[in-house]
DNA sequence: AGAAGGAGTGAAATGTGTTTCACTTCTTAT
DNA sequence: ATAAGAAGTGAAACACATTTCACTCCTTCT
């Protein structure tokens, strides 16, 4: 044995993986998917495309990673949201007006995200990271249920008609080639549809 | 000149047409996209590649068609639903309930129509057909502003995030792998979530 | 310095569908 | 019957990312 990995090793080693990921997303963040080829990816890294195979398998392993950051971060900040005080539908328009307010910001990421046709096997990362966010809203209805805030309801058949209602209604407005709209004037008629979504204040049990 | 296009001729050739158009649904209703390359569209169809690129000059030109048919069948239903006497309310009510059922009969269909990942090619066509149905949506929801009906809103935003959250909230449903649920439900929890997402009525002016 | 083994290179192989095309078959009009 | 033109055939060509691999370059330890 003549080679060992260091300390110093494993720390380039790590880094250059976290290169890796940064210029996916960026290439992806500015170009879409159709810079964001894996020949691309190796140079904005700085290394060639053979070596980018020894931090991943597989480009749908890479993208799964660049997918599951990206979301991480917002579903972070969704979560975040959500956890603030204040009645169910409070937090629920809140988190609705951060993660809107966040698309509307980086258009682009956001469009390759959401709405971005893409390569089918990417595409199932997408229908996957759907799933935080609507268990995001699953926990506020509850909550709003338990406090009598919301009539009963299927908490989570609500939260998923909230996701794809956010999705839908932000797609048209982040396409790249879309004319720009009043922003906030969509955040709070967005905001207002899912409030009212869950219905009317339930008469209380007397 | 010998040969001419007699109507015997010009209609076997649309008969051939429909026939390729024919069993490029079948295949995706039957085993979704990864069922329907070229070759087997071709041969359900009982004809050789070659002979289907006479009638389509890419793929993507066969399935913009395939797509628009199956669409639009769904489309003409709804939009008759959304016909009917009735208030808005009522009518939004119908048609959500009347796209929802026919969905989660025809799962594997709808399924590949709203959400099975797909070629960036086709995928673009799921983006574009998803307005009708909003239009749809749209010429309700003005029908009851102007009634006095619905608050005065932002059409466009409330009929996109309507059509978002039934596709998403089918999603899940329609997958393949999903454990059924109970269908009469689900459908009359989107209607609600839908007419509710309208705000309540506005107090008339005196 | 030298040996051992991992990391990096990048041109070439691979895999996977779509698309083409030289040829055959069929239809029509004389 | 025959000629002309169109439709049909299907194996092969193509396109184009992704992925590999024989080789070189570094890093580490003795």
């Amino acid at each position: 044995m003549a080679y060992r990995r260091t300390d110093a090793v494993v720390a380039r080693l790590n880094e250059t993986r976290e290169r890796i990921v940064a210029a996916a997303l960026k290439l992806v963040a500015q170009h879409g998917y159709d810079g964001a080829g894996i020949p691309a990816i190796a140079e904005e890294a700085g290394l060639s495309t053979g070596a980018l195979y020894r931090y991943f398998p597989s480009k749908a392993d890479l993208f799964d990673e660049v997918f599951r950051r990206a979301s991480q971060r917002e579903i972070d900040v969704c979560a975040a949201a959500a956890q603030t005080p204040g009645s169910a539908r409070e937090r629920l328009a809140r988190v609705v007006q951060v993660f809107a307010r966040r698309a509307l910001k980086g258009r682009r990421l956001a469009y390759a995200l959401l709405a971005e046709p893409v390569d089918p096997l990417i595409e199932a990362d997408r229908l996957r990271y759907r799933i935080p966010y609507r268990d995001i809203f699953v926990g506020i209805i509850e909550d709003g249920i338990e406090a009598g805030d919301i009539a009963a309801q299927d908490a989570v058949l609500t939260a998923s008609a909230i996701v794809g209602a956010l999705n839908e209604a932000l797609i048209g407005p982040l396409a790249p080639q879309a004319r720009k709209t009043d922003q906030e004037q969509l955040i709070a008629g967005l905001a207002l549809f899912c409030v009212q979504a869950l219905g009317p204040m339930p008469a209380r049990k007397s």
